[in-house]
DNA sequence: GCATAATTCGTTTTT
DNA sequence: CGAATTATGC
């Protein structure tokens, strides 16, 4: 309760903003808050860094401090540069820093995401790196199918490189600030034979030319442009005084390059910087993130002040004490232990053991149920897992049980197909030239323009170096299409051009809805809402999901209708595209009470009265393949992951491990994740479900302490899931990217020949006991158990009886 | 050009 | 096992 930000319904007029400067009392908003958290706000000036473990009122203080600044007349609300990751986070701080200083948040407008900052600061200046102002950012479809024309054009197999990967690679050098030229010799062999830094070049150019830039860009181009632009750079120099930073530990290069240029106005020591981050909760190094950037911040500014923030307000002791201990175990971190005030210990962390994941999700169902009779409401609780596949067993048992749930972070509501198609009509309307969107829907609804049409689209463009609507119009004059796509286009223009009219004809503001234009005669002007809904409805798209019978195509029609709906909110088409590609993000419904089910990475930043946590498996958690790929630091990470797993708890937290799990459509033997035995055993408490069989592994010997069991086992109960990916690692290291697959999984179908048993014998099976053969395929037996059931297991895992 | 069968391939995710 | 993409036949 303490430190957590009180909620102000309503900004209070005027309350603290008069009481500026004079300052003979603390002002109110300084009421509440710690010694430390006091300090971080009252050090406004020098570098600073603010260590924040988890639930130490890192938010609070970034809010504050800024409104700090802004009631010590230290700065206006223009003058402060303050980003956040993600746009969750920055209407967050929005909304409390309009809590604190009353109204007139709207005019701070420095506070955003890294991209949406970049994108502004991009569009004033975007002359300077060969853009028009109104540039696009395409999506990561467009993205896609634009690597893909140029890999055609290159003549590079797309089989043998999918553009996926190209786009992924693309990424990463972009968050490492890399352009075409930079990027390594060791990365460029990765891909097409050395050609990268053509691709990548092509790419850009080809960017350059549909005016449009990519996520990565509105960053990179930021560089350049403050780069190759120093008196650009000195004006934003002067223009903000105090720069904060939220998460810094989740900063990649790129981002550590801008923010070091714009920090740059006045040397090191007296860079007015404060990022607030915390090492622990760093668990986006796949993606780029440089938890060094944190790391190295002292040295970074020197003289730059820490501050740690280590009281935490939210978990009960033995929830501290467990995840402490559990980090404990990472070598690189600066170190912080977080304690707490609250007396009680409370309830000792649960670990229990379990059959296989349908038992754990019957499990947890019934717990649930049980502290909902207790009183406990259903969004107190979540269930956090590692892999999102791990979600389906929670989301079929809860349908049976009933049991109300919510999924957060599944595909957002951006990038479904049905609202892309739309926001791809409605970028056509608004840029013709936007030639991703036209490909995206000339042929959506189906209008009989395939891909040979489509080749001819593009073969004209390119000799006229011009857009695909603008060859479009000239080719429809004459006789190279067949007349049937002839008209259809040409109906399609049309179509285009009597929007694109409209759309002009809605007024820029909301000011007027009507207009006389004559007495008596009021003509209704559209607004943007009701333009789209005119394009869906005009172009047979809405028709298309009404003719459609499946299951989804409701569920469509329903998000189409959000989508529109949301257009009100917005001055301008622009506008809205704008939100849309940069700040759309999913709306939490938390209007009824429900179960969250969610992975961990989207958890960071969440915290619940109940939380479980599944799948404490070797392999799963921590994550077999981000062990493979980077050894030690990967498996701090995924360590990372489970301490914010653990600390997203306030009272009472449940770990299960189960001890069999299907991967791949084979059930594997599962082995408990050695984060079980960094756990103190003090803080926990371990329940065996006293399964009936397969009484190896975690829970055999209650109580102890020392959770270790799997030694005596362990060639024993070698899956193949780890053979291979053992050999994959190995392979890897010495000889690059060779494929060694097949032998121990999957050989396909060959109707039992070569197997040593037949259909109908009877095996026996380690762990699942005895079963007749059902199937052979290859070296896969489905083997009806005697006591487990039917299972799909390899021929290596059972023997003659 | 389009619907359907066959095949591939499996973390985490924001912007 | 299942989604998601690609090859195949009409």
């Amino acid at each position: 309760m303490a430190a957590e930000p009180q909620r102000l319904d309503r900004p209070q007029a005027g309350s603290i903003t008069s009481q500026f400067g004079r300052g003979a009392a603390a002002p109110d908003y300084l009421k509440g808050l710690n010694e430390e958290q006091r300090d971080a706000v009252l050090t406004t000036e020098g570098p600073l860094l603010v260590l924040a473990g988890a639930g130490t009122g890192k938010t609070r203080v970034l809010t504050t401090r800024i409104a700090h600044i802004l009631n010590s007349k230290k700065a206006w609300p223009s003058e402060i540069l303050s980003v956040t990751f993600t746009n969750k986070a920055a209407r967050e701080m929005k909304e409390r820093i309009g809590a604190l200083v009353g109204a007139g948040v709207e005019g701070m407008p420095w506070l955003g995401t890294f991209h949406s900052i970049g994108a502004r600061l991009l569009r004033r200046h975007a002359e300077l790196v060969g853009l028009r102002s109104d540039f696009t950012i395409l999506d990561t479809d467009d993205q896609i199918r634009l690597i893909k024309q140029l890999l055609e054009a290159a003549n590079i197999d797309e089989k043998r490189w999918p553009a996926r990967q190209f786009a992924g690679m693309m990424d990463n050098w972009k968050n490492r600030g890399q352009l075409p030229t930079d990027v390594s010799m060791a990365d460029r062999s990765a891909f097409a034979n050395g050609r990268i830094p053509e691709l990548y070049q092509q790419y850009q150019d080809r960017l350059k030319t549909l005016n449009a830039t990519d996520f990565g860009d509105l960053l990179l181009l930021c560089i350049k442009l403050f780069r190759e632009n120093p008196d650009v750079l000195a004006e934003y120099h002067r223009r903000f005084k105090y720069i904060l930073v939220d998460e810094y530990q989740d900063s990649n290069v790129a981002q550590y390059l801008w923010l070091r240029l714009l920090a740059q106005g006045k040397p090191a020591p007296e860079a007015n910087l404060c990022v607030v981050g915390d090492d622990d909760q760093s668990i986006y190094g796949w993606r780029g993130a440089e938890v060094d950037n944190i790391l190295r911040f002292e040295k970074d500014f020197p003289g730059a002040k820490v501050i740690r923030l280590e009281r935490n307000y939210r978990s009960t002791s033995n929830i501290l004490k467990a995840a402490s201990h559990l980090i404990a175990n990472n070598e690189s971190r600066l170190g912080k232990t977080l304690q707490t005030d609250v007396g009680e210990p409370g309830e000792l962390v649960m670990v229990t053991s379990v059959w296989d994941s349908d038992e754990e999700a019957r499990q947890v169902g019934e717990e649930i149920e049980q502290f909902q009779r207790q009183g406990d409401a259903l969004n107190s609780m979540a269930i956090l897992v590692r892999a999102s596949h791990q979600m389906r067993a929670f989301e079929e048992r809860f349908i049976t049980l009933g049991l109300n749930y919510r999924v957060i972070g599944g595909p957002r509501f951006y990038e479904r197909k049905e609202v892309r198609d739309a926001l791809a009509y409605l970028r056509l309307v608004s840029n013709p030239n936007d030639d991703l969107a036209f490909e995206r829907i000339v042929n959506t609804p189906k209008r009989g323009l395939g891909d040979s049409t489509l080749q001819i689209l593009y073969d004209a463009a390119r000799r006229q170096g011009t857009s695909l609507t603008t060859a479009v119009r000239t080719l429809v004059e004459t006789e190279e299409l067949k007349p049937k796509q002839r008209t259809t286009l040409r109906q399609l223009m049309d179509q285009f051009d009597d929007w694109a009219q409209r759309a002009q004809a809605v007024p820029p503001e909301d000011a007027v809805e009507t207009e006389e234009l004559a007495p008596g005669i009021v003509r209704r002007h559209t607004s943007h809402a009701d333009l789209a809904r005119q394009v869906l409805d005009e172009s047979g798209y809405t028709e298309m999901w009404q003719n459609d019978k499946s299951a989804e195509a409701e569920g469509r029609l329903e998000n189409l209708k959000e989508l529109v709906n949301s257009m009100e909110e917005f001055d301008s088409l622009s506008g809205f595209l704008e939100h849309v590609s940069l700040v759309m993000d999913r709306d939490t419904g938390e209007a009824d009470d429900a179960v969250s089910i969610m992975t961990l990475h989207s958890a960071k930043g969440l915290e619940f009265e109940t939380v479980f946590l599944p799948g404490w498996e070797e392999g799963l958690f921590p994550s077999q393949r981000t062990l493979d790929e980077s050894g030690r630091a990967g498996l701090e990470e995924e360590r990372r992951l489970a301490y914010v797993g653990l600390t997203r708890a306030r009272k009472r937290l449940r770990v299960s491990v189960a001890q069999n799990r299907l991967t791949h459509g084979l059930w594997q033997s599962a082995i408990p994740s050695r984060f079980l035995d960094e756990l103190p055993a003090a803080a926990v408490e371990v329940k065996d479900t006293g399964s009936a069989y397969g009484g190896y592994g975690y829970g055999g010997r209650s109580g102890g302490g020392r959770f270790d069991t799997r030694d005596p086992f362990d060639s024993l109960y070698e899956t193949p899931g780890w053979q291979r990916a053992r050999a994959q690692a190995s392979s890897r290291k010495s000889a690059g990217p060779v494929t060694i697959d097949g032998d121990l999984v999957a050989r396909s179908v060959d109707d039992g020949r070569g197997s040593k048993y037949d259909v109908g014998e009877r095996v026996f099976h380690l762990k699942f006991g005895y079963g007749r053969i059902e199937q052979i395929e290859g070296n896969k037996l489905t083997i009806e158990f005697e006591k487990a059931g039917r299972k799909k297991v390899l021929e290596s895992f059972v023997q003659k009886p």
